[in-house]
DNA sequence: TCTGGGGTCCTGCCTCGT
DNA sequence: TCTGACGAGGCAGGACCC
């Protein structure tokens, strides 16, 4: 299977069992910090945090340089400076990390057209047909692994496995560039001894309710009765993590993915209470839905709308339409209407709005609505809040994420409001 | 210390129709 | 006509993923 390589990775050798695997997990090693150092050489080697380095931002990604001081994705940037002060901070580049992405996906696709990416930075494929043409899936993974650093220039981590469960679980295991082969009659063994929060779907909270009933390994989730998991966890995860305890996980590769929901959301540099503001706000983050839907050709039956309170307080409100829309001002109506509702006059740090029960285009819709139109209303309303409440209320915390991921195209007018 | 953004899925509660 | 059981669907909140 494999062995510690003294770096707290598990690695297989080359000529490592790989009998009975089908499925890789490739997942590249600091996906965004190793783009920021293929553009700036100059970059390799130092300690590098992605991330905006004002507001309220969070980091996107971190070099491997800057997590051996305890930097982690999603930890708040000056945190992340307290703990590395001498890391450089990156802004994010998200379109050149799409770019770096496809390039990375259209080797997988060359090797095998059964490819599931899940973001940015990693994909599943499965093998099993490919292997007169590429050789067994140890060597396949082999040769991802070279021609990922050879045509894109960055290092990648694989998992090799009989399920997608134990191919994810390895692949984390080989991080930095490694990879680890698990075959299938090893499967059990390997999962055994490996801690319930290893599990894809365990976070932790539900780490919290396994480990409390003493379930602290996948091992020990195999030796608990169905009943005490579902208490622990809810009756689906229960069943889900007992599946996967006992190395079962039928899920197959799927490379089509139908989007259930489509949403914005922004977190201001500073609370609004201006209710008036946060209403235009919402007609603002609707039309950037709206826009989206038409361009897949979508219609939504539903709006719901987030609203997270100064005290990081979140509630949610949807409605169901009397038909479905992609038209930006039903979806902001809505919007605005669902957030009239909500008697609480605390500051506000972040509002969204998602679209949801997504259906195709019935046609017609598109051409009720004048977007230029729309969009000056738009600016209209957020110039009034400008002039009432100044130029800083209005400025936005910028986007760092990771998951703006596949598909986030943005209204071009929705740039330049900051 | 102070917590982003884009998603999916699940649970519990409630209402409504049969 | 009233009542209770039951399933479907809407809604709100939360956990989890990258």
């Amino acid at each position: 299977m494999g062995r510690g390589d003294g770096r707290g990775r598990l690695v297989s050798t080359d000529d490592a069992d790989d009998t009975g695997t089908r499925i890789l997990h490739v997942d590249m090693d600091a996906f965004y910090a190793a783009v920021e150092v293929l553009d700036d050489p100059s970059l390799a080697g130092l300690p590098l945090i992605i991330g905006a380095p004002d507001g309220r931002s969070v980091v996107s990604s971190a070099s491997y340089e800057a997590r051996r001081y305890g930097v982690r994705a999603a930890m708040p940037v000056g945190q992340a400076m307290r703990l590395c002060p001498s890391a450089r901070i990156v802004p994010p580049h998200f379109d050149r990390y799409q770019a770096v992405s496809r390039e990375v996906m259209a080797i997988f696709e060359s090797i095998t057209p059964l490819v599931e990416p899940l973001s940015v930075d990693e994909a599943f494929l499965d093998v099993l047909g490919v292997r007169r043409l590429w050789g067994s899936p140890g060597a396949i993974a082999r040769l991802v692994r070279e021609r990922v650093q050879a045509e894109v220039g960055i290092s990648c981590s694989v998992g090799v496995a009989a399920t997608k469960h134990v191919a994810k679980m390895a692949s984390t295991m080989a991080k930095p560039d490694g990879m680890l082969i698990v075959p299938a009659a090893a499967t059990l063994d390997f999962l055994g001894p490996r801690s319930v929060r290893a599990m894809w779907g365990v976070g932790p909270k539900a780490s919290d309710a396994l480990e409390a009933r003493g379930i602290r390994t996948i091992g020990d989730i195999r030796q608990t009765p169905q009943a005490t998991l579902d208490r622990a966890v809810g009756a689906a995860l229960g069943a889900r993590i007992a599946e996967l305890a006992r190395g079962e996980d039928s899920r197959a590769v799927e490379t089509e993915r139908i989007e259930k929901s489509i949403g914005h959301e922004e977190t201001f540099d500073i609370d609004v209470s201006d209710r008036e503001f946060l209403r235009a706000e919402l007609l603002r983050l609707a039309d950037r839905v709206a826009v989206r839907l038409r361009r897949a050709e979508w219609e939504c039956a539903t709006v719901a709308i987030k609203i997270r309170f100064d005290d990081f307080t979140t509630v949610t409100r949807s409605q169901t339409l009397t038909e479905p829309t992609s038209v930006g001002q039903r979806i902001g109506e809505a919007a605005q209407s669902l957030y009239e509702n909500i008697d609480r006059r605390d500051p506000v740090r972040l509002v969204g709005v998602r679209a949801e029960k997504l259906r195709p285009a019935g046609g017609g819709a598109f051409a009720l609505w004048d977007d230029d139109e729309h969009w000056r209303k738009v600016e209209g309303a957020l110039d009034d809040a400008r002039a009432r409440f100044g130029n800083a209320t209005i400025t936005r915390a910028r986007h760092v994420g990771r998951g703006a991921g596949r598909g986030s195209p943005q209204h071009p007018k929705a740039h330049g409001v900051d």
